[in-house]
DNA sequence: ACCCATAGTATACACTTGTATACTATCACT
DNA sequence: AGTGATAGTATACAAGTGTATACTATGGGT
């Protein structure tokens, strides 16, 4: 479909964007391919568009590449990062809403979301304070399971559940704190996936 | 530091470059904000690049965003999964190379690769049988850094790392496993990031 | 020998685009 | 009233930039 020098100028264009943050002029790659006259370029860069491989628009440096979709997905979900969640503190809803990119084998097949965890209350558990949890939308868990519970309709927490006779104890991974027992609790998500930064 | 209308500014340069591929001009900012003339949002831009929020060359259309750290979770690397690691044993190579996306933010400047983590040789790190770790391929590591060693040529493990006059301690993170003295070691990698399914 | 497609050259043109200088309006503060 | 900082306007200019026309060189097929 594309030629050699073709595939050459697309991945100058590529490594132009991910390294610069903006594409090439049209002479700029004409002059990284050595050719003497900008027509050069244009004409492979009409062939790279008719054959897919990227986009433009008739305005300065406009060049879009078109990423290879199936394989771009395949591997990892994005997921919205809703912000941090704090033992007995409300979940921390940042303004902004971002989008992490996670491998697919930490999420659970409903909706996730991502928080980032404050506090060391889970560290008998593993999951420090920094780490990032992918949270899978969920109403039900199981006795055990590490849960985003919403306490008396106001703080949100993270804790394990166990049900008890006419209440529930939310039961932090740290001897230095105490469970909570409460009546009021609205399970929010259950714990799918975790990961850190060293 | 930046007030509202940079905001602003900053979030139109953001979903610009996330739709259409390239950064708006800044003609095109100032029409956005109503302005009359490109001095103000010149000046705007200005600010915002002094202020760390992005970078931009002398070129047309050459903004580039300053991502913090949780928007680079946005982006991924697919790396090489390359087996298992266990305490004691050498790295279990997979027949079959696979590969897996990560967020880039765990990923190290230097080339990556996966592992999957066998024992609970680190529990007291917080790492544990099964997860995933994201090891940065090198040759040298600072104390007290978790780092894959090949001891002996022959058996690679994951321990932390601890220079002694003539020889080096690696140091499980379990108090029920004692250190291991060598003077036979290469360092294969350090650990940049983790994941883990649950 | 002839034709034709491909690849590149040379060059021109209009429009964008970043930048700079000078000026105006507003507002808080003394 | 005066001062100075901030924000925006008006405008000009050189360089960059996409695009188009015309031309050259090469090589393969008939």
């Amino acid at each position: 479909m594309i030629n050699d020098k073709q595939n050459r100028i697309l991945r100058f264009v590529t490594d132009h964007i991910n390294d610069k943050g903006f594409a090439p002029s049209i002479r700029e790659i004409g002059k990284e391919m050595g050719f003497a006259s900008p027509r050069a370029a244009q004409k492979h860069l009409e062939a790279l568009e008719a054959a897919g491989y990227l986009q433009r628009s008739s305005t300065a440096r406009s060049i879009k590449i078109v990423h290879d979709q199936i394989e771009a997905f395949a591997k990892t979900v994005a997921l919205p990062f809703l912000g941090y969640i704090a033992a007995g503190a409300p979940i921390e809803v940042i303004e902004q809403r971002e989008e992490m990119a996670v491998p697919s084998a930490l999420v659970g097949r409903k909706p996730c979301y991502i928080l980032q965890v404050k506090g060391n209350s889970m560290i008998e558990d593993h999951i420090l304070n920094g780490d990032f949890v992918v949270v899978e939308k969920c109403e039900t868990a199981d006795d055990g399971e590490v849960v985003v519970a919403l306490v008396n309709r106001s703080e949100a927490t993270l804790k394990r559940l166990y049900r008890e006779t006419d209440r529930v104890r939310l039961e932090p991974a740290n001897s230095t704190m105490k469970p909570i027992y409460v009546k009021d609790v609205a399970i929010q998500g259950k714990v799918r996936g975790l990961f850190r930064k060293f």
